[in-house]
DNA sequence: CGCGCCTTTGAAGGAGCTCAATTTAGGTGG
DNA sequence: CCACCTAAATTGAGCTCCTTCAAAGGCGCG
């Protein structure tokens, strides 16, 4: 059974569980349901609008299509056509470098968009990759172009979102430029924790998607230092780790490695 | 006299000159030409529009502004309203880490837009720092929007300029994630070159408007590291450096150190 | 149970940083 | 026009943080 977002905000937050997978092929298929009952509707694309503009995007969003752990969503020059939403399961995004060394651009979580890199070229500009088995709504972009033309709010919205990737990346881009491994691997804690409880699991314990090769692919840093990070927060009493599981114990001090 | 760019292309290209600069205060002014008849049309907004639609985004574009050398067109948190073109000059953006450091996220010159990260909160989230006396076009937002309701093609390219920006990022996060100095200086200086060329000015001379600090401030290295690598370039003759003046004597074996 | 992948940890090396001194260029005012 | 001043650039020497290379242990899965 795969796992869906348990979004209700409750004081007793679920922990965001471990990866799982099968090895079916990936396919396509009619959304069964729609953004005015999804339990995501507060952190994806429809947040902010009104009931009738949620129905408007609603009406242009017909399939959803399936990702199995490790396959790509999309690749570098594969024509575009879509944005996606993720509806549960997770990805990265990575640009590749000559010979093997590979950037992860992000990491997608449920209710965050994959593919406004694709809108330039009319082709996406990065790998999209499945972390774990995953299912996207697929949102037609010319049809979303049309919402926009007719409905100033999605229109607006639409826009602060592009605009919002723009900003996201400034701080990728002050991480890589300026921050030295503790404050990458801190900075990088805190944002998922925030973004898990945004979704409403804890923030304080949850259990990694990714290696420490891919964290480090992220951070710009080598996995070994990734590891060595981890290991040192743990010596602080900063965090506690168990592989993919993570706690936080205190959130205060993680912080404060960043205010310096 | 400030420079104006020199767009026509010839087989002498000009070479982009030094900076000027005057000290007088910053102002607003009527737009004195239109998108229609500036040397700038085919590198910035309106590129790969029809008359008919340039005319339109003409019919938005009322003001002109001037910024002075080293003056802020807009900081972190200034509130949200226009996006500007760069009509001449050079400007760069910047986001503030903590203590002073500073992480430049790009050099803008003519023909390039400003302003695109201020849409998503409606406040700017960094500062746009002139480098020279500058003149921008106004684009006031919530005009553009209008307009790109009203008309496809004008907002399929809007669309299309603020997903360039993202993959524009994508290359610098990739620089920051995996090149080593050398190599992030022959980038530099390569889209530099090949972002002037398309202006009408020499490739393979020009002058920087930028100081050692800025470049590293932008590149996450340290000035003396710039000016290192610029010397051993020199020595391998790859450039020439005479201050700001920058040759490209072989832009081959300079493309060369990516390729490995 | 054994294999592969992921993670952890150690030791040595190196790319780039820090600190410092010197040179150069451009701007200012006598 | 020249002396002076300041900002920018260059270069050297030593150090540091992160990488590289290597080995061993843990966990999940067939």
């Amino acid at each position: 059974m795969l796992a869906t977002a348990p979004i209700r905000s409750e004081s007793h937050h679920a922990v965001y569980p471990l990866a799982q997978s099968t090895t079916e092929a990936q396919h396509t298929a009619p959304a069964q349901s729609r953004c005015s009952s999804c339990a995501l509707r507060h952190v994806c694309l429809p947040s902010g609008l009104s009931a009738e503009e949620v129905e408007r995007l609603d009406s242009i969003i017909h399939f959803r299509r399936h990702v199995k752990r490790a396959q790509a969503l999309y690749r570098v020059g594969d024509a575009f056509e879509s944005i996606y939403a993720v509806h549960y399961g997770s990805f990265k995004t990575t640009v590749l470098y000559d010979d093997g060394r590979e950037q992860i651009t992000g990491f997608q979580i449920a209710g965050e968009l994959l593919g406004l890199d694709g809108i330039s070229a009319e082709k996406y500009s990065c790998d999209a990759i499945a972390m774990e088995d995953s299912e996207l709504c697929v949102i037609p972009f010319q049809h979303l172009e049309e919402l926009c033309r007719q409905h100033e709010q999605i229109q607006r919205h639409f826009n602060k979102m592009m605009s919002g990737e723009i900003v996201r990346e400034y701080g990728l881009i002050l991480l890589l430029g300026n921050m030295r491994a503790e404050e990458r691997v801190a900075t990088f804690l805190l944002n998922l924790s925030q973004r898990l409880e945004a979704r409403g699991y804890s923030s304080s314990e949850f259990n990694l998607r990714m290696t420490r090769e891919e964290i480090g692919d992220y951070l710009g840093m080598k996995l070994e230092t990734v590891s060595r990070t981890f290991s040192r927060f743990q010596e602080q009493g900063l965090i506690s780790t168990h592989q993919k599981h993570i706690r936080i114990l205190d959130k205060e001090r993680l912080k404060r490695i960043l205010a310096r």
